[in-house]
DNA sequence: GATGTGTATCGAAACGATTCGACGAGCCTA
DNA sequence: TAGGCTCGTCGAATCGTTTCGATACACATC
């Protein structure tokens, strides 16, 4: 059944079909009331390869997220979708591989799909200016970090600031008289990952406050429960007196809280910790996780904005910064 | 940059071209190397709208995802990947919104984008025979009970059976000498539904050992932690004398813990809890959560199996149920 | 009556691939 | 040397849409 088909039964020209599927042209009322209900009647979807072949582009767009079982993103992928949805488009989600070069597998979709748009969602990404400028269609990063330094004016993103974030969380545990404060998150040993800025912000704190700096304080781990048990387990083996631990996941806090109450300390009787992200898990957890929480639903949101002001010819690239909220709940108290 | 240009340049026919790309029929191995040199140079990838309209049929698979932030799908969706991709497919991840009709969605995917074959994932299903049966293409039902009473031979699945699941958690709080246990689902009042047919096994335990099946024991709740916790706040409040809670889900069981923990009462001690799933973040709960894990990666991976095995023209559907696994942690006690 | 102006519609050309029938060159065979 | 076969290649037809120029009619204008 195409549209042959239908102009066929219905009595009119294939273009009148056209016309009335996509509302553009006039056709008289008569017609279109005719057309359709052929169209109702046999159930006929037209050919989005056909359609979208001699478009020469498509109104599809493409969420390409790395870690798509982080629940972080888990309810941002969903707003993603309400919102393109809204806009009429078909969403895409493509799960991107750890070690996948998520920009190149972005480029095959889009050549190979036309795509309208693209949103990267997540990790740390290694391509030069030039890579991202020939992707050739409007794209956001969100909550994204680029290693080489490219010029903000060649790509839109949403994000928080990493580094504030981090120093509000380590500041907010040296006010409570902490000292000895711990830090759990990946470092692949590069400058500009989502890890070595928080630790930048860790850092910021405690200089501030004129506490130094100890590298076996902080643990190298990834971002998932049983990896930030084994971090916070190593960490309390080296006895250093550590009296709170800062997680750059909630991920990560939930499992070094499970490694501190395992041991037989309290939380945050002996040892008090903040995560990050602010999933609602980690509200669930007993106690209740501190949380450095991202607004991730506005996010989503402000991202597919931003992608479809750029998709309507809007030439500005913008960078939106959100502000992330230091979560008070049960996890952490003040010492001394 | 398409395939006539490549053609142009190699200096060769269209058609040599597409045989190159696609290995058929036969072609000199100069011309192949001259071509493929062309192609890479280029960056050139064929589109694949006009391979799909032409070819009548995309070798593309979808998965159609009820509920894409539920953390127990988070690692099946990553194996479906995994196996579908090492098949030389793309996968089309679509989440499908509570209280769409997902195979009339699946329906239109199918006739868009002339799909290779499809994956349903997770929820309750309310279509016919005849509406399965006019998708037309291969498809799996994983973790998906059906509403209607559909002939075997018209679908295949993956599954686990649920009732005996249930009756198995149930039956070993039993043999721990609780005698008030609570039950919390999501029920739609409806026959055949997840929660539905838990509750059949919850009961059958009771029944078997000679318990009194009192309703309001039972708690409607949706599968997420603050659900769990109103609806374990409300039990708690109705002084029932409750010493265990059965949750159709972790992430329920995670927010009944916190309501059993945060009203001064301690798991095991007071209640012992059991889940359902076996997602990590259990685990790592303090204290760990027992639980009915489900095999979700080997399910994903038999999907897989299942749905290429009816591509490659297998004609016999197959319904495979795993054996779900009672995992003792530390969330239960003997009492009496 | 010739011309102009809408309005509703049509058909043909494209979009970029695949595929099938055809064809030429080279070689073998009778 | 004619005929048959194989190998490598070519070009045209095709897939199901969109879109643009053309057309046909009705009606108003001069």
């Amino acid at each position: 059944m195409n549209i042959k088909d239908i102009a066929k039964i219905s009595g009119v020209g294939i273009s009148t079909v056209s016309r009335v599927l996509n509302n553009s042209g006039v056709v008289s009322d008569t017609t279109r009331a005719r057309v359709l209900s052929v169209v109702k009647k046999y159930n006929y979807v037209p050919n989005s390869n056909a359609r979208n072949l001699k478009k020469i582009q498509s109104n599809t767009i493409a969420l390409m997220v790395k870690g798509i079982s982080n629940p972080f993103f888990a309810n941002m992928i969903k707003e993603v979708e309400r919102q393109v949805h809204l806009r009429g488009c078909p969403l895409m989600i493509q799960q991107v591989e750890d070690g996948v070069d998520e920009v190149g597998a972005a480029m095959q979709l889009i050549k190979e799909k036309n795509l309208y748009g693209v949103i990267f969602m997540g990790g740390t990404y290694d391509h030069s200016e030039e890579e991202f400028r020939q992707l050739g269609v409007p794209f956001v990063l969100t909550t994204i970090t680029t290693l080489k330094d490219v010029d903000p004016s060649a790509f839109s993103s949403v994000s928080i600031d990493d580094v504030q974030s981090a120093y509000k969380a380590t500041s907010y545990l040296i006010s409570l008289g902490h000292r000895h404060i711990c830090f759990l998150a990946r470092f692949p040993f590069r400058e500009n990952t989502i890890g070595s800025r928080r630790l930048l912000g860790y850092k910021k704190a405690l200089e501030e406050h004129g506490i130094e700096y100890d590298p076996a304080l902080v643990e190298d781990c990834e971002y998932a429960p049983s990896f930030g048990f084994a971090a916070a387990k190593r960490l309390l083996n080296k006895n250093l007196g550590v009296t709170a631990m800062f997680a750059a996941s909630d991920a990560i806090a939930i499992g070094a809280a499970k490694a501190v109450l395992s041991s037989g300390l309290s939380i945050p009787g002996d040892v008090s910790i903040v995560g990050f992200d602010g999933i609602e898990m980690a509200e669930y957890y007993h106690p209740s996780l501190d949380t450095v929480s991202q607004p991730g639903v506005e996010m989503a949101h402000v991202s597919v904005e931003i992608l479809f002001d750029l998709i309507g010819g809007e030439t500005a690239n913008r960078h939106v910064v959100f502000e992330s909220m230091l979560v008070k709940r049960g996890s952490s108290r003040k010492i001394n």
